[in-house]
RNA sequence: GGGAGCUUAGCUCAGCUGGUUCAGAGCGUCUGCCUUACAAGCAGAGGGUCGGGGGUUCGAAUCCCUCAGCUCCCACCA
């Protein structure tokens, strides 16, 4: 067989994974094997691969293979989210770069642009995802506005509205300006900001004197429609009853009291704005104050106050300072530093905003879904965010569901023309519901009108584990019923409560149980500077781009070997560098098994015997290693192990113990062995490094069509000898020992050299074979005591000798021996104060006490035989 | 303002309910090697008083307190 010299993945990659596809071994069905689903946080439609979905959607395929290869029925399922208002805002300024305004469309018009836009960039991501190996269910892509997933939102939407749940209301929201729209607390990111306070002066109305207030949006006093202070506050007691005239706007509003007021901020006084701040809004409804909102809903003045109309809020500040202080209304201005909310998708400072909103009530359904993270129903990993969700979920506030945008699922609520509305699935249910409602039985469906809102994008998503199914229209189906719960969920902890969260009350609500029993969260990637990856920073290295260079395998790696849940992920391309060099590593080793000439005449030696017997024992042990690791989700230790495994002691030992001569043949048992193992290595590191196993294990035997790596049992743990691997350790320490003196003596690898040794119990002459041949030896003799010409090394208690043919240094091997000997005195006496303590060997258990004992012997002998070498020189 | 978490080798991290010479791994570094599988490699080596201080204990990287530094989440102080 032709066999490169260097690795090159890009050559059989995408031949594999055109197989897989070809062998629709990713295509899961219902049948009797126990199920293993992973869902895909689904990515923006339109969006493009970036580090962080190599991350995820990394670890779901490691997580897939391996079940998969356990002989589960493994099921990975696709698809993409219409990211509602992010997709938005693109198509938006997609419009405006061909210089077509929102406003000038019609709403069809618009979706149209929006999903031409779609067709045209959405599932790119998918295809990227194919390139990395990801072995999902194609047929099952899903998209959160087909047509299933639509109807399972209306119907979701209805059934909550039925049930009391869903209702509608006039509440402060957060307002986006800039994509006006109304958006969730969950979407509001609070940044810190110099800004500046402002004093104020508002005159007292039949007095001349005024009161100062402090703050740090001067523009709001067009809002103002009270003036609040602490009634513990003895600076303000005589405000009582009074009224103070809004600053500019010559407004007189009352002097109210509340001990909400903080007496320590600022003056004491504070201006109220119920439209345009929370708080006040609150102090509003207590006081009965009159709302005034000053902004049209992109953030510029209305002419409600008649002041500064269509002037911008900002430009507005900068306004007002100027009159307020030529006005001598201005006190002072202080620098000042606090938080604004702003819009995550935006960016821009959100605005309270009343508005009416349709909104869920959250507190009873969340209850089951707090509970089952608490019980452990649904295993987080890492655990510590189970806080982080209870403190959520204990705390949770009803869900604003509708926003002011076009591209989503529309809200289905028709208004009637005499007032009122109804909440129906399709638009003739509604005629039917609105003319039982209003009595007219003449009502055309052109007379109802729909609610023109759309649903919060996560209002699909949440359904996800179950929609994907067709679970929430036909909850009996035989898909969902053999697929949900599904088992594990990888994704980013920034979305617990926008979506995990959601997604187990949604479970509970539509599926009465939980929708996933472990979720596994995933770190950030950052840069060298800690900067998280993104594509306005462009600090993100093209995922395709490190494909083409590392191979996918290698990125694979690379994303894998230093990212335990939850911790965010340094990303190095020496990471993939890593992990390309392994794929070289691999192949080469495979290169030099192929290169073995079989001599069928040939008996197996003791010497091959026992390697292969100590490598199975030592792949036992492994294997239970990566079992372990699975079962507590620590993926980068269990690809360590497996790495580990592979290239010190496959590579480094095991073929070197059994490696013929060059020229040499080797026998068939041995050569046999060695392919097995090899396959079996193969499958173990398949779930990591996919296309090179796949090709490997097709070249270690012939295959027929249809066969694949993937679709193998994996390799469980068996037992193993622990005294073979422990006898071959001290083997292992032998060899090194040799080549530390080979080269401390510049005693050459390819000479062959004798090994003396002083027979004690520690020594097994079975394993002479194996250091005659990784020792380059000559031969092993048995001596009693040091000959003056040799090097001399110790494992355990059995001394060892390298003759040199001359006259070693004395006085540096004295001064070494004389080291180890205090080393061993030093421990020895240690041990012993522990065992001469009385409170020790008292309290301490049996077993520990004992373990001191052996210390103590061992340590005992060693410094025995370190005196006789001394004696010897 | 509340809550959670972190601090172990140059870097990234393991170290489970306190007890084997337990101070580890990978990468990097240093030294010597182009030894016919692999220089994307081989062989060897060095490197940390486990953030500081105190305490509990026969025994602490591990438990408690405290100080310092960092990170994240939540929150309506204008």
């Amino acid at each position: 067989m032709e066999i490169s010299e260097k690795y090159s993945p890009t050559q059989i990659e995408d031949k594999w994974y055109d197989y897989w596809i070809a062998q629709d071994y990713f295509h899961s069905e219902p049948d009797s094997r126990e199920p293993y689903t992973i869902v895909i946080p689904p990515p923006n439609v339109t969006g493009v691969l970036h580090m962080g979905h190599m991350l995820n959607n990394t670890i779901q395929d490691v997580l897939v293979r391996r079940a998969r290869m356990q002989g589960k029925n493994a099921c990975w399922v696709p698809g993409t989210d219409h990211a509602s208002i992010a997709t938005e805002a693109k198509v938006v300024a997609k419009l405006a770069a061909e210089g077509i305004e929102k406003n000038s469309l019609s709403r069809e018009q618009f979706l149209e642009h929006a999903w031409e836009w779609t067709h045209k960039h959405g599932g790119v991501i998918l295809k990227q995802l194919r390139k990395l190996g990801a072995s999902c269910d194609w047929a099952r892509t899903c998209f959160t506005m087909d047509e299933v997933r639509s109807q399972s939102v209306i119907e979701v939407f209805v059934d909550l509205y039925n049930k009391g749940k869903i209702y509608r209301g006039v509440r402060m929201v957060n307002w986006d300006p800039a994509a006006r729209t109304a958006i969730s607390d969950e979407e509001v990111i609070y940044r810190e900001q110099q800004g500046k306070l402002y004093f104020l002066r508002y005159n007292v109305v039949g007095e001349s004197g005024a009161v100062v207030v402090a703050t740090t949006r001067p523009e709001t006093i067009l809002g103002d429609t009270a003036l609040c202070v602490n009634p513990e506050d003895p600076r303000y007691q005589s405000l009582k009853g009074k009224s103070v005239v809004v600053p500019l706007v010559g407004r007189q509003v009352p002097v109210i009291m509340d001990p909400y007021v903080d007496m320590e901020f600022g003056t004491g006084a504070l201006k109220v704005t119920p439209a345009h701040d929370v708080n006040d809004y609150m102090l509003g409804e207590k006081y009965n104050l009159e709302v005034i909102d000053i902004f049209n809903d992109d953030g510029t003045i209305n002419d409600r106050v008649g002041l500064y109309a269509g002037t911008d809020r900002f430009e507005l500040r900068r306004q007002i300072e100027t009159d307020l202080d030529a006005a001598g209304l201005l006190e002072k201005v202080e620098n000042y530093i606090n938080k604004v909310g702003c819009s995550e998708r935006t960016g821009v400072p959100i605005e309270p905003k009343l508005s009416m909103q349709w909104f869920l009530s959250m507190e009873q359904m969340a209850r089951p879904a707090l509970e089952a993270v608490m019980e452990g129903t649904i295993a987080f990993h890492p655990s510590k965010f189970k806080n982080t969700y209870r403190h959520w979920m204990e705390n949770v506030k009803d869900w604003n569901i509708s926003r002011q945008l076009w591209w989503g699922h529309r809200i289905p609520a028709w208004y009637l023309p005499s007032g009122g509305f109804v909440v129906a699935r399709t638009e003739a249910e509604a005629l039917e519901l609105a003319r039982a409602k209003s009595g007219d039985g003449e009502l055309q469906t052109g007379d109802l009108r729909q609610d023109e809102d759309v649903l919060d994008t996560w209002f699909s998503s949440w359904l996800w584990p179950i929609s994907v199914f067709d679970g929430i229209r036909d909850p009996g189906n035989r898909q969902i019923e053999y697929y949900y719960p599904t088992n594990d969920l990888v994704t980013a902890p920034e979305i617990i409560f926008f979506w995990v969260a959601r997604m187990i009350i949604a479970g509970y609500e539509y599926r009465g149980r939980e929708p996933f029993r472990n979720v596994y969260f995933t770190g950030i990637v950052r840069d060298k500077q800690g900067r998280k990856m993104s594509k306005s920073l462009g600090n993100s290295p093209d995922p395709l781009d490190l494909i083409e260079q590392y191979g996918a395998d290698g990125v694979r790696l690379g994303m894998l070997f230093t990212s335990p849940a939850g911790n965010d992920l340094p990303y190095d391309d020496s990471l993939c560098e890593q992990g390309r060099n392994f794929g070289n590593k691999i192949w080469n080793a495979w290169k030099l098994i192929c290169s073995w000439r079989v001599d069928p005449a040939l008996e197996q030696s003791d010497n091959n015997r026992q390697a292969v017997e100590w490598f199975e024992a030592m792949m036992d042990r492994t294997l239970g290693e990566i079992e372990r690791h699975f079962d507590a989700y620590r993926i980068s230790e269990a690809l360590m192990a497996a790495y580990k495994l592979f290239w010190d002691d496959f590579s480094a030992w095991y073929l070197e113990m059994v490696k013929p001569a060059y020229g040499s043949p080797i026998d068939a048992p041995t050569l046999e062995s060695t392919k097995a193992l090899m396959e079996r290595l193969m499958q173990a590191l398949h779930p990591f490094m996919p296309f090179l196993t796949e090709e490997i294990w097709h070249q270690i035997a012939p295959r027929r069509d249809g066969e694949s790596i993937c679709i193998t049992r994996m390799p469980v743990a068996g037992p193993f000898d622990q005294e073979l691997l422990a006898r071959v350790t001290l083997v292992q320490e032998v060899i090194t020992a040799i080549r530390n003196i080979r080269k401390q003596h510049n005693l050459p690898g390819r000479e062959a050299i004798v090994l003396q040794v002083v027979v004690d119990d520690n020594y097994h002459p079975r394993h002479d074979p194996l250091l005659i041949k990784m020792g380059n030896l000559s031969r092993i003799e048995r001596v009693e005591s040091k000959p003056a010409d040799a090097a001399a090394f110790m494992v355990k208690t059995t001394q060892y000798f390298v003759p040199l043919g001359r006259k070693a240094d004395t006085s540096a091997e004295l001064a070494r021996l004389q080291g180890e000997l205090d080393y061993h005195e030093g421990f020895l006496r240690s041990v012993e104060a522990k065992l001469a303590n009385e409170r020790f060997v008292g309290s301490a258990p049996a077993k520990v006490v004992e373990n001191e004992r052996a210390k103590q012997a061992d340590a005992q002998a060693k410094i025995a035989a370190i005196r006789r070498q001394i004696e010897n020189l």
